[in-house]
DNA sequence: ACCGCTATGTGCGCTAGCGTACAGTAATAC
DNA sequence: GTATTACTGTACGCTAGCGCACATAGCGGT
């Protein structure tokens, strides 16, 4: 059923050593995640850790009056239930899905087994786990310093990293509540970006048609994160 | 020289079972920290990594422009150098001594060592790294959706609590560099919580003389972050 | 073809916080 | 004791973003 190359789509899959990969496999469940699925609702205890290939999940902090923010982004390159290796078991924020798609699924306490087992795992998780670290704090920085159309900039970009082309399915509406603003805010910001030809979008569907000067309008945070990711995973020994 | 328990006033130390902090114990190192010394700047390896006990420092990131923003705060319930034992070995935050006091510091090659003994200490060092984590997220929530008045009120909880007193040496410029907000806006935030009756403060030096009054007034962030922190460090099972 | 729903566009008054400028006052240096 | 510096208070115009209201437009179902 599985292409036995499929799992590799998650980069933290794709790195481990053959041998420590093998013992995960009979364990990993390919699973279909929906747009607006939950995958951890905040104070939970997750059943399962998430290995994304081509979906994109949101991690957002939830306030009690109902505002939220996003505060990190999993894709391809990470995985979502950092809190169960981490020992803490839960976390106070959710995990919503926020382009659907594929990812792997394993058991919390097989992850926790193999994260115990002190091997290249457990050096791979760490690794990511920092990165998330650098992702939060940029995003704390960002949203003090920086306005609407270049947090905009930034959170098309992050998500275009995540995906195979360059469409996403997305709402303004949506948008907003990622990055913690008005609906209106995002109409004002994207119109910007269409009229000036970098996107186009219509009812829910962005394309994004000129990349670069994506790049050149997005505020440092971007380059900050994306920077820390690539030293923390790509150029990466974990043994 | 050293009261052998002393090093206990930092909580982490504190929780290591007898065996394991006999282990550190020859290594560890009273040092004084001054206000505004920097233990470590953006990008740079860290040497040691340090246990306050009664002094506190600021994590700050810092944008090109020279803009900066308080992303988290360590005091004796924590350690700075996180990224030593996560295996990036450096970030790209700044971490500055925002109360001068005193900490024990531990060369960073005989943390890793005990961290890769995957005993007690690993357990604990990850849970503080998690309560970090929600630290973080939980000021990039506080930065899009709270203003000035309540993160001050915020800011002064989260020291207070890492301080012995009700006092606390720190000009409004220096708060407002932690904020990110500019130092009239916290002169203003201040002024109504000095004319409240709250805190009083002249020339730098702050003391808080109603701290339940300040606990009305603060979002919700402050209890957010507090309960995460007692629930994975203070009812904690290390083992 | 029609209805209803959801997504998007726009306008308007309001507020928080910014940038800037400057004045007053306590601590410190000499 | 005086000069200097560092810290705090205040004022003013400006802008980004908010809350709200409402108009328009595409899309799906029947």
């Amino acid at each position: 059923m599985l292409d036995t190359r499929d799992f590799q789509q998650n980069s933290l899959l794709g790195m481990l050593p053959e041998e420590d990969l093998n013992r995960l496999l009979p364990n990993l469940e390919k699973v279909t995640l929906t747009l607006g699925q939950s995958l951890c609702e905040s104070g939970q205890q997750m059943s399962h850790v998430y290995f994304p290939t081509d979906s994109i999940v949101s991690l957002l902090c939830v306030m009690e009056n109902g505002a939220s923010t996003e505060i990190a982004v999993v894709g391809h390159e990470g995985v979502v239930g950092v809190s169960l290796f981490m020992g803490g078991e839960t976390t106070p924020s959710r995990a919503i899905v926020q382009s659907a798609g594929q990812a792997y699924r394993l058991k919390g306490q097989l992850l926790k087994n193999e994260f115990y087992r002190a091997g290249p795992m457990q050096r791979l998780l760490l690794r990511y786990t920092q990165a998330l670290l650098t992702q939060m704090a940029q995003t704390a920085v960002c949203n003090r310093h920086h306005c609407v159309d270049q947090q905009l900039c930034r959170w098309l970009l992050l998500s275009l990293d995540r995906l195979p082309g360059d469409k996403l399915v997305m709402t303004q509406e949506l948008i907003a509540n990622m990055l913690g603003v008005r609906r209106e805010g995002v109409t004002e910001a994207a119109g910007k970006l269409q009229r000036a030809g970098l996107i186009s979008y219509n009812r829910g569907h962005i394309t994004v048609t000129d990349r670069h000067a994506l790049e050149s309008r997005v505020c440092e945070c971007y380059a900050v994160v994306k920077d820390e990711y690539d030293r923390l995973l790509t150029h990466c020994e974990v043994k």
